[in-house]
DNA sequence: CCACATAGGTACTGACCGGTAACACCCGTG
DNA sequence: CACGGGTGTTACCGGTCAGTACCTATGTGG
């Protein structure tokens, strides 16, 4: 857990100091929550100080906003990967999202979607984050019902919600109650879903 | 906005200082967020000072925990009600849960769940509002279970688990997206879930 | 070789955090 | 009336918070 470890590999690597920090607050911010990271232990996971922290950003709420965007581009590339794996495959995609997420909620770190614990964290409506809280969630649902009519699947838009729905509660269920056996369970219960949609 | 409006109105009431923190810090951890009120707003909210709250409460973690125990004995006693407003009925039980469930959504001042909420906020594992989250969890999935159970239904517990996920998604999403139609889709959904339990 | 932008380091500000000490007070009970 | 427990008030503790001033490297391009 030496700090000094990875910093001097970033140094040597040389990673410039605006990276190494959002990556620093990233990690912090999603594994230890907004509210309980403050500037100064950023600065010092990223292998450098407070002042030059700030001449990248404009206030901790701008890295916390800027965080937020880097986690939703992440998520956005990750369906543009899936969009390209199965070319004109819209049950595939739907599906391979959904074997990803499943999966996603076995991970030892799994801690939720960032931008929904950010807005659980950050009730103000004034805070930076919350703009790009609404636009990716929003963008999100958008991009899922557009692939779920793209199946051809009946009712496609109740399809998309309730996969939405399943799968924020699955996410956030497992910091609450805990990630036993709930990847098996959600990868079932999101099967279930669209077989649903196929027959009637 | 006046703080001095209701604590005379709750001194002359003679409520307790210790309901009066319980109560001030239960809106307040709930509105803003735990980790963004201190002690002293709650004490003054409270119409009283640090002082009076830490003569009633060990720390400051330990009226967080006193404040998720309530707000869960609160969630029982609603099912406790339920229960005996349909005895015998788990169906109609069920249905009004949801009913209830969905028509919290739409208030203004819905924030999810607050032992949810408390969750991601607090990841700590030491934290002792922590057992208190997975205790209740724990308990409302075994309610919702045994409740499913009693209906009749097709794989009931497969039913739980759906509506479970299904409204702690909602709840959550509500924070995110926002709740803009969300309690009438949640409605129709749970209608649905449960009407499919019910042919095949 | 110099100039300039960028980064690091140190030390600071003022506010707030959770938590405590010491003391005045009020009010019901003996 | 005297007493004592619960309450209120004020001031304080050390620590941390976000944010800044100032100065010193360092390295790159002219």
């Amino acid at each position: 857990m030496n700090p000094a470890i990875h910093v001097s590999d970033d140094k040597r690597e040389r990673i410039p100091p605006r990276a190494r920090i959002l990556a620093a607050a990233g990690e912090l911010f999603y594994r230890e929550g907004i509210r309980a990271v403050g500037v100064d232990a950023i600065a010092e996971a990223a292998g450098t100080n407070k002042m030059t922290l700030y001449r990248h950003f404009a206030s901790k709420d701008e890295l916390v906003a800027e965080y937020l965007r880097e986690r939703a581009r992440l998520a956005n590339a990750a369906w543009d990967r899936l969009t390209a794996a199965y070319p004109g495959d819209a049950l595939a995609q739907l599906r391979a999202w959904l074997a990803k997420m499943a999966e996603r909620l076995a991970h030892a770190d799994e801690r939720g979607c960032a931008l929904v614990n950010a807005a659980v964290e950050l009730p103000e409506k004034s805070h930076p984050a919350r703009r790009v809280i609404e636009e990716f969630k929003t963008a999100e649902r958008t991009r899922l019902t557009k692939v779920c009519r793209a199946t051809g699947l009946n009712d496609p838009d109740a399809l998309a919600e309730e996969l939405h729905l399943m799968l924020e509660g699955a996410r956030v269920t497992a910091q609450s109650v805990g990630r036993d056996g709930l990847s098996d369970r959600v990868m079932r219960m999101g099967e279930a879903l669209i077989a649903a949609h196929a027959r009637d």
